[in-house]
RNA sequence: GGUGCGAUGGCCGAGUGGCUAGGCUGAGGUCUGCAAAACCUCCUACAGCGGUUCAAUUCCGCUUCGCACCUCCA
């Protein structure tokens, strides 16, 4: 089934076919790690996780790159505030940030680069820039782009040079450039940047932020690849000054598809650093929301339309996902081992449904009504004790490939944990009451259990005791 | 000022020129000693005003409101 996406480039929905070898190369613009990222930030990587995800389902291979950015104001600023070597500061919040992405059960990207091991790629993007009369030098040591003179410049982000004018935040426009589109490609040291400089054929200094994007898509993707992702505001100015210089290097093509996510909200606003309106993975977990549930309301919502963060949002992903839980248990307590045969009649278009929604521009939600769906027909069989051993475990195996796109089914999985002896035997002690029918005995039996942080649930096959 | 995006039932959130999205919550019901789970029903939604059409929540225009970007930003 064919994959349409939406391309910024174009605004409008295409279909995706791999450039090459039946692979997608991906560039996915990663954190600056000067800090621990907030929720608002995993946002754009889940729908990164969720995009390669949905790629490798359809069967088709990935290579995805993400950044790290490790050289920029923050990342230096925060060195020299701590008295730390760049790398010593970043190492916590790099490491951070990769026990976050698996805490939201994000699938490793293929490559991480870091802007720092990568400046001699940056300097030779720079030479060939020169070569070609796009870059030039200002008084003050750094190197800049010169916009007017790459045509096309403004074609993601469907600007119009001659209109560009400074917004709110440019009011202290210090650099010394020629125009005022220009941005830095390298610059030039300061006493700001401390011990933080490279050498280069332009003097001391380190690399304008755009540019390592560029020299290290190139490098592990070659001079055109298939897609590049990132936040909506990346889309302007860091993608459109990634395209110009790239192009303006190659002169070819620099990438078939950009997509790009809307922002996380809280209370209808921007979720960001800035405003101070953000939670970190870390903080929602300490106050005991899983990973799982996390990640189950960053995928509810289309990524290209902005998500209200809420608690409630929270609540409601755990009561879901329980629901979930409790259909997969009563499935493979019915399958009991059996060899996935086949699909029940219901379920004969589930995947087609399933697939239709998330190769047509990443509809998740769509397809968690599927899923939902799937799961009301599964319990209404399961409970009418329609479906064979067979059945049971074809539908359990079609839920772990729904899951290969979601991450969300089976990842922190409550697992049943063996029943202590102690708890075991007030079990069985209740069993006894309810054969005498001694009811009050066994409400009480209840009680306790619940104190001890055991549900037990009567059923036809008897008992069912499970840790709260 | 420029450029985009959006407004869907109590909440969240898809989608569509006519046919049930889905989840959560609330109410009622079936089952059950009770509870839980499951299932069923209901709370009959598409900002406002015009227009196109046999038919508009969906297309067009205007209005109102909101969000984002306009060189730190996911």
């Amino acid at each position: 089934m064919k994959m349409n996406f939406y391309n910024s480039l174009t605004r409008a929905k295409e279909e995706i076919t791999p450039l090459e070898d039946n692979r997608i190369r991906l560039y996915t613009c990663g954190p600056t790690v000067y800090n621990f990222a907030h929720i608002g930030n995993f946002r754009a990587y889940i729908f990164e996780d969720i995009l390669r995800r949905v790629i490798r389902f359809n069967r088709i291979g990935i290579t995805q790159v993400m950044n790290l950015t490790d050289v920029d104001d923050k990342t230096i600023r925060g060195a020299i505030s701590r008295g730390v070597s760049l790398k010593e500061f970043i190492a916590e919040f790099v490491q951070a940030f990769f026990e976050d992405l698996r805490k939201l059960n994000i699938e490793p990207a293929e490559y991480y680069p870091a802007a720092t091991d990568h400046i001699a790629e940056m300097i030779a993007l720079i030479t060939k820039l020169f070569d070609n009369g796009l870059a030039y030098k200002s008084d003050d040591g750094s190197v800049y782009f010169s916009v007017g003179k790459l045509p096309g410049y403004g074609k993601l982000a469907h600007l119009d040079r001659e209109k560009l004018r400074a917004g709110a935040r440019v009011s202290q426009d210090e650099y010394e450039k020629e125009s005022y589109g220009d941005f830095a490609l390298w610059k030039g040291w300061d006493e700001d940047d401390g011990e933080v400089y490279w050498d280069s054929p332009w003097g001391r200094g380190r690399p304008g932020w755009h540019l390592e994007c560029s020299a290290m898509a190139m490098k592990y993707l070659g001079e055109t690849f298939d897609m590049h992702t990132g936040g909506i505001d990346n889309l302007f100015p860091h993608h459109e000054n990634e395209i110009a210089q790239a192009e303006g290097a190659t002169g070819k093509p620099f990438v078939k598809t950009w997509m790009h996510c809307a922002h996380l909200q809280v209370n209808g606003e921007k979720m960001s650093k800035s405003l101070g309106n953000f939670f970190t993975l870390r903080e929602l977990i300490e106050k005991g929301w899983s990973g799982r549930e996390i990640r189950y309301v960053l995928i509810n919502g289309h990524y290209r339309q902005p998500l209200n963060f809420t608690f409630d949002a929270l609540d409601a992903a755990r009561v879901s996902l329980a629901r979930i839980d409790e259909c997969l248990d009563a499935l493979s307590a019915k399958a009991c081992g059996a060899a996935s045969g086949q699909l029940p009649e219901f379920a004969d278009r589930t995947e087609a449904g399933f697939t239709a929604a998330i190769n047509d521009d990443l509809n998740v939600p769509g397809a968690l009504a599927v899923v939902y769906n799937l799961v009301r027909e599964s319990n209404v069989a399961v409970h009418a004790d329609k479906l064979s051993a067979g059945e049971a475990a074809a539908l359990t195996a079609l839920f772990n490939r729904f899951d290969e796109v979601l991450g969300v089914i089976n990842f922190e999985r409550r697992v049943d944990e063996d029943i202590p002896c102690a708890i075991q035997a007030l079990v069985d002690e209740r069993a006894l009451a309810r054969s005498a029918k001694n009811w009050t005995e066994s409400d009480r039996l209840r009680d306790e259990l619940a104190a001890r942080g055991w549900s037990v649930r009567d059923s036809k096959e008897g008992q069912k005791v499970k840790k709260i």
